[in-house]
DNA sequence: TTTAATTTGTTCGTATGTATG
DNA sequence: TCATACATACGAACAAATTAA
């Protein structure tokens, strides 16, 4: 009853290369320690390649996993190790029944995400950093932006206040996500992309985080009303080219958006901060 | 020849949750989404719990994956999906042939790094992005440090310099390991576990991109002098306590550092933001 | 030093639920 | 409705690596 002829004979996995036993005799030769390379990571390595390079790009779909099986020449297990990587990594999505096969998603953050929220629920970050950081990113942010900004960019940063405005005391949904599209706003103006994404991404986390601690509703009306205050005093900086004056602008918004949710002590530390950058 | 009873008895994955057909008739009841729960997500989340919230601690091991699977109830191929999961995330490590099982690594970054990297690969993040990040990260870095900095750190900032100045003109190894070092430090004296992480991945990035830029030997001894020089300068503006002078010469050792690999035009860009900021 | 036991890496076959035409 | 192709999941077996007796 042996099922089959049990062959395996296309086993060409990379650990083939063991480590060589040094016995050259000479000290000035060095090898560098192996480790081996398993067979789904050079699936991982090859799809990830075509998606970094965009021969794949974000709406294409992967062959079906049998497929796939083929053209690798491996079992359909290594494939789908290789495809729950890529998936964890947001690189691609697969559904049950999708006759295309996986879907490629292109590059995102959504694994930097992850990452900082597992540092922030394992307390190796606390909100302090995170309001500390986000005031670095905000007032650099802004600086910039009134250096490079684009009539472009002023009309949609305008729009996007009109925006808040309309839902003043009406619609926190609202209002929240236009706040959220003028913070975005004007990281692109920054032309960073780097100041971009972790800005965005730390906004989204300390969004979360003060979700969880106070209930939206508390948010009330006088608190929208401040906070469209504060971005309409930041707009104008950034449209006058003031730079310095947005980033204070920026960071002072920032600071009485945020200091009622530090504890006493890292309000103090916040302040500091404040002082020691002294900017505007 | 049914080689056993088939039964399958275990069948318990969560896409049992079908979507409920919202048929109550009324508009006000509305339902999200659902997105199937995979059998092998519910591992990686139990297990990522663990280490987040430090049952699990570095060093660990987990059982064995046939132990997993009667923990778990699921098969061999669904814990061995989780694991690689884990794996690519930087929780784990499995090594074939470990009696113990897979090592518990802890929370890490380097699923930030890998992130950033295929950014990089992919030209979504220029060298300019980069160098002009990681300016702002090491002046704000400086400056913190500069008010924060106790005397633990200065002995500390002062062994590194040392060790940068014994390896001058010598051994471009272990001065480029205390030059990393004194980074460290300085990011570490800053008290922000969010600019440690990223100016780290960011430096790393920038290591990474110039090494195979420029062959690491043509750094020649006047190119360390003038770094060591620079180190030099910062330290003595830390250990003063002038925040914005710290600021500054980390801002300036930075650029003379990196402006030779960056185009002219975005050098100008760079000089720009230094105007705009004009901090010092 | 060799051997035996255990573990991970990999493969194959099968069954089941799901989506599309 | 049905057939088809897909992803999800299970289980058994083999191969290779590691450790300890």
């Amino acid at each position: 009853m042996t099922r089959q002829a049990r062959s395996h004979p296309q086993r060409v996995d990379g650990s083939g290369l063991k480590p060589v036993p040094a016995k050259l005799g000479s000290d000035d030769v060095s090898f560098r320690p192996i480790r081996p390379v398993r067979s789904y990571e050079r699936i991982v390595e090859q799809i990830e390649e075509a998606i970094v390079e965009g021969r794949l790009r974000d709406g294409d779909f992967l062959p079906s996993e049998r497929e796939m099986m083929v053209q690798f020449a491996v079992s359909r297990s290594t494939v789908r190790e290789a495809m729950r990587v890529l998936e964890s990594n947001g690189l691609i999505r697969s559904r049950p029944g999708n006759p295309n096969g996986a879907e490629v998603l292109g590059l995102s953050t959504v694994a930097l995400r992850k990452t900082v929220d597992r540092l922030v629920m394992g307390r190796r970050i606390a909100l302090a950093d995170l309001v500390h950081f986000r005031m670095l990113m905000e007032s650099s942010a802004n600086m910039l932006a009134a250096r490079l900004r684009t009539e472009e960019d002023l009309v949609a940063l305008e729009v996007a206040l009109e925006d808040m405005q309309a839902a003043v005391a009406a619609d926190y949904e609202a209002f929240s996500a236009a706040d959220v599209r003028f913070h975005g706003l004007v990281a692109q103006a920054s032309a960073n992309a780097l100041i971009q994404m972790f800005n965005d991404v730390v906004h989204d986390v300390v969004l979360d985080m003060i979700a969880s601690k106070i209930a939206v509703s508390r948010e009330g009306t006088s608190m929208m009303e401040l906070s469209l205050q504060h971005h309409a005093d930041v707009l104008e900086a950034i449209r006058s080219g003031d730079a310095r004056r947005a980033g204070r602008m920026a960071r002072e918004a920032l600071f009485e958006c945020y200091s009622a949710l530090l504890a006493p002590e890292d309000c103090t530390a916040v302040k500091l901060l404040l002082d020691a950058c002294a900017l505007g």
